[in-house]
RNA sequence: UCCCCUGUAGCUCAGUCGGUAGAGCAAGUGGCUGUUAACCACUGGGUCGUAGGUUCGAGUCCUACCGGGGGAGCCA
């Protein structure tokens, strides 16, 4: 392969000839040269290309190198005579396999809003802020495999469609292969028995129920793919696709499970930073002042561990006025989680023990029978990234909450069967990629740190 | 789904008391001996989101719908 610019720049400007690829970020004109910002994603900065007029057919040739065009251009990479850049290329030859119009190319070189660059979304990865995140984020996919691989946790793939209707995670996609102008009935239900599967299935809202079969047979797992809800929310934080990691460990209680989000977040934040210096440095001094000093923060400090119940304690000691009064049994709300992470703490916060009427029929049960082993992750400015808790591995316990929590036994069979056979204590977390992508680039808004973003009415790429 | 804000040139915005539109950037042309957010001069560019309504007259006021943003709920 020949080397990309991100190699490029990095080599001696000794004269020897090389190719160099890619688009024209901008193009400044004097008399009697030509220099072109050459970028081809491989690194946020960019090749400086020098055109002196004596090259041939300047004028005409000059015209069409516009911003957005596509370039082959081989010469001498020289060190720069000018000031903001160690080498540069003399222009020896130059093929232009794609021109762009400016009067219709809508990326020209000025700053652009995110809201506008959404409307673009096929070009907006030619964007500084983009072709960041889009180095980021790969980064990160990467960080999350090596992490778990490297503690030698297995990566299982759990289905994206599922028949089990009873996740209870969230809203959920229907698939269906059944005409929707003709909807076969039966006693006026519709007849599933003549769907593609012969049951109604729908996307997946989690991977756990299938990660915690085989967390029960591999011991530590985990799942790294698309997850999909429906609910009709519109926000910053909240996406109708986007990926989850789930991993789920056996022989571990609650207390293993926060020690390995904790090193999880903190491995990630170092890989990246330690990754992609330069888009790092980017986000730190274009999308969020302080960003690299507070991740740094995190990674050196211990995630600040507190229960509910002292949580509740905490909020209403505060006397804070917020908006929605504090009481033991509540959920926590957005404001009382920016309360806790950015005025109390400072920190990343875990939370743990929540009462159960407001956590889920899978997660253990305290001996007070009140609370559950459950445990969040909150911090500032996203509020929670990470939700998990020890499962509940007693098989008579677990049948109980199905019921207490107005669920149907037999839907969940094969679950409960982890339970009668060989139970063992288990426990694992979700986390939302995109939040995290989120938190490490400073980016506000969701939709700009996934490629195509899925939300509601938003389908056009 | 609810609350608030918003929609004017390719982009970002201004537009006063209701009198038929303006700036910066981008683009085009010309200039400038090496620029780097280049610089200087000039030029072109508008169904004011859509549909109604009030009015002699609407970018401006009212209503509905659509799009965008922020917050809330739900959650990851």
């Amino acid at each position: 392969m020949k080397p990309g610019i991100k190699q490029i720049l990095t080599m001696p400007g000794n004269g020897e000839l090389i190719t160099v690829e890619g688009w024209i970020r901008t193009k400044r004109d004097s008399k009697g040269v030509t220099f072109l910002e050459i970028n081809d994603g491989s690194t946020l900065k960019n090749l400086q290309v020098v055109i002196a007029d004596t090259f041939p057919d300047y004028q005409s040739i000059t015209r069409e190198l516009t911003t957005g065009s596509s370039v082959t251009i081989k010469g001498k990479l020289i060190e720069s005579p000018g000031k903001g850049q160690a080498v540069e290329v003399v222009a020896g030859e130059i093929t232009i396999l794609g021109t762009a119009s400016p009067e219709e190319y809508a990326l020209q070189k000025k700053h652009h809003t995110f809201e506008f660059l959404r409307e673009i979304a096929h070009l907006r990865p030619r964007s500084n802020s983009f072709g960041a995140v889009a180095r980021v984020r790969s980064a990160m996919s990467f960080a999350v495999h090596t992490f778990f691989q490297e503690r030698g946790f297995v990566y299982v793939h759990t289905p994206i469609i599922t028949g089990s209707d009873c996740e209870g995670a969230g809203e959920m996609f229907q698939v269906t292969t059944l005409p929707l102008d003709n909807i076969p009935l039966k006693d006026g239900n519709i007849d599933f028995s003549q769907d593609f599967f012969g049951k109604k299935a729908a996307l997946t809202v989690s991977g756990q129920l299938e990660g915690e079969t085989y967390a029960c047979a591999l011991k530590n797992i985990y799942t790294f793919g698309p997850t999909f809800r429906a609910e009709n929310s519109n926000t910053s934080r909240h996406l109708a696709e986007f990926w989850m990691i789930e991993p789920e460990m056996a022989f571990c209680d609650i207390h293993g499970n926060m020690d390995i989000a904790e090193e999880f977040l903190k491995y990630i934040f170092q890989y990246v930073l330690d990754a992609c210096p330069d888009d790092m440095d980017f986000f730190n001094t274009r999308i969020s002042k302080g960003l690299i000093d507070n991740l740094q923060h995190i990674i050196k400090s211990r995630f600040k561990r507190i229960t509910y119940t002292e949580a509740v304690e905490s909020l209403v000691d505060a006397r804070a006025d917020f908006e929605f009064p504090v009481e033991w049994g509540i959920d926590l709300q957005s404001e009382h989680e920016k309360f806790l992470t950015e005025q109390v703490y400072r920190l990343p916060v875990i939370i743990t023990d929540y009462p159960k009427q407001i956590k889920a029929f899978y997660m253990k049960i305290n001996d007070d029978n009140r609370t559950v082993r459950a445990m969040d992750i909150l911090v500032p400015r996203l509020g929670e990234i990470v939700g998990g808790s020890e499962r509940e591995a007693d098989l008579t316990k677990l049948k109980n909450r199905i019921v207490e929590c107005g669920l149907d036994p037999d839907d969940y069979w094969w679950y409960l069967d982890l339970r009668r056979f060989g139970t063992v204590p288990h426990a694992g977390f979700g986390l939302g990629f995109e939040r995290v992508i989120q938190f490490v680039t400073g980016m506000q808004n969701i939709r700009d740190v996934i490629p195509f973003p899925r939300a509601v009415k938003t389908l056009e790429f």
